[in-house]
DNA sequence: CTGAATCCCTGCCGATACTG
DNA sequence: CAGTATCGGCAGGGATTCAG
């Protein structure tokens, strides 16, 4: 429930609104973290076009080496923003889609965007 | 002008959204930017509810160094969200507000919130 | 094809000490 | 009161190489 009532304008009505340090229970801090990264946007944007392989991740963003890219995948499977479909075979194919939850990042980038590009 | 007609759904009809590497001019990486760096979310809080001190600010988040402090103030600073007031005399006084600009990340950090409060 | 292992370099952040 | 100066540790990210 993020939307209780608000006794305070613009802020929520949670304790975690007060925190006065940095923390992983943060819901922002969750946020940020899950698009924390070089390329990590990047790598959410493409998904967000459609389902991919490595391949064509690697093809989409040919200045991203291996390792980061593996790095990136890791690091967004484990904030639940995607999964990896491992078909079985050789050679062996993986395929990244987002879950319902990525897909939930559209609105996010979205409101990251038009801040971004709105004029001073 | 952000919102023109949208030729792909969910994402902005804009040349820099199709970006192959990260790239200063894109307007998420400057929002990203904007925030970016531990207790820079916290700073931009305080300064939600009110304008304030330096000290004041000290004093709100207890943990953050002066450094800390001074390097987050001077980043938003030159991100456009918030001014620095300087009354003189002695001691000095200064105080911090933000911009029309930085008003405006109440949503986004709403957004974020939003997306890290969600259940999975 | 899809990564993992390794190395190195850079930049962030914290602690401490000092100044107009 | 409101910072600056300096230093050190550590994690992020790139290049390269190797493996299932």
């Amino acid at each position: 429930m993020a939307h209780q009532t608000v006794s305070r304008p613009g802020l929520p009505d949670d304790p975690r609104a007060d925190a006065a340090a940095p923390s992983p229970s943060c819901p922002v801090e969750i946020a940020l973290d899950a698009l924390r990264g070089r390329w990590t946007t990047l790598v959410v944007r493409e998904l967000l076009r459609g389902d991919r392989s490595f391949t064509e991740l690697r093809t989409a963003l040919p200045a991203l080496s291996d390792k980061v890219l593996a790095d990136r995948l890791a690091h967004l499977v484990g904030a639940g923003v995607l999964v990896r479909h491992r078909e079985p075979g050789v050679p062996p194919r993986t395929r990244y889609s987002l879950t319902e939850r990525g897909r939930r990042l559209g609105p996010v980038l979205q409101a990251l965007w038009d801040w971004g590009a709105a004029t001073p």
